[in-house]
DNA sequence: CGGGATCCATGAAGATACTG
DNA sequence: CAGTATCTTCATGGATCCCG
């Protein structure tokens, strides 16, 4: 007997895919865009910059803690800028970088796929479930 | 005052917009993408079917209720096929459909941005960090 | 107006054990 | 071999309060 378990070893083999997931540029990516105020964010700027009110209103279902959360993270990938006017009512603008442009382009492909195939993926689904749901109709 | 307090209209604006992101194909594909092991049993199956247990050795660090979860999902959806060969052992088979194969090429087209940008993400966020981090050398 | 800090509910992810 | 069922744990998101 090894001294590891299979399970001991099946941990150590996650953690390295853990290790593996955070350095992969895609499942980083991926993981950005899953957030799914980031992406709401994103196309919201991408027709102009936007104030923290504004977004707020033009992105509702977002609490200020989740709007204020995501706005950060963007900020800090780089993808949009914070500009803050101290005024007496301090003014805070959001506006996306040519990289966030860039990511918002992205997005329209990711877009056009989503609007070309998501058709077939309902059908599949729902014929998946006809397939579960009669559960007391073909057994019997 | 109105019958409907603040809160209780953000909310329903909120359900709204729940609603909204439910709909919405892109939002749904990102969600499905999202799921991290959704996309790499995808492109672990690019290159031909597996059977379930390949899978689960081949994608580490995904317990077999997250495995059988992603790959009820993915089948649902109609990205992939499942086929049951029912031997003494029983043996299953997992391949993508052509929707599934199409959904890789998006996989691919996103991963192309992320190998492309992802070095600017990673430096503007070690910028942001730099003037966050050093809380006690710039100020004094 | 913009946002930080805190507390709490919910749901997802993992380990374990059992079945066919 | 290929799952299913259950329990626990933990991260995520939301509500609230408060400050500049």
């Amino acid at each position: 007997m090894p001294t590891r378990t299979a399970a001991q070893r099946r941990h150590e083999a996650a953690a390295a895919y853990q290790e593996y997931v955070r350095t992969c540029p895609t499942q980083r990516l991926l993981g950005r865009l899953s957030d799914k105020w980031a992406s709401l964010v994103l196309v919201t700027l991408a027709d102009g910059g936007r104030r923290y009110g504004e977004l707020s209103r033009e992105v509702p279902g977002a609490s200020q803690k989740m709007l204020t959360q995501t706005l950060r993270a963007l900020e800090r990938d780089g993808l949009l800028e914070r500009a803050v006017t101290p005024a007496v009512p301090v003014r805070v603008d959001y506006r996306l970088t040519p990289l966030g442009r860039s990511l918002v382009d992205l997005l329209s492909t990711i877009n056009g796929w989503a609007y070309r195939h998501m058709a077939e993926v309902e059908t599949a689904r729902a014929e998946y479930d006809a397939r579960r749901e009669p559960v007391g109709a073909g057994v019997g």
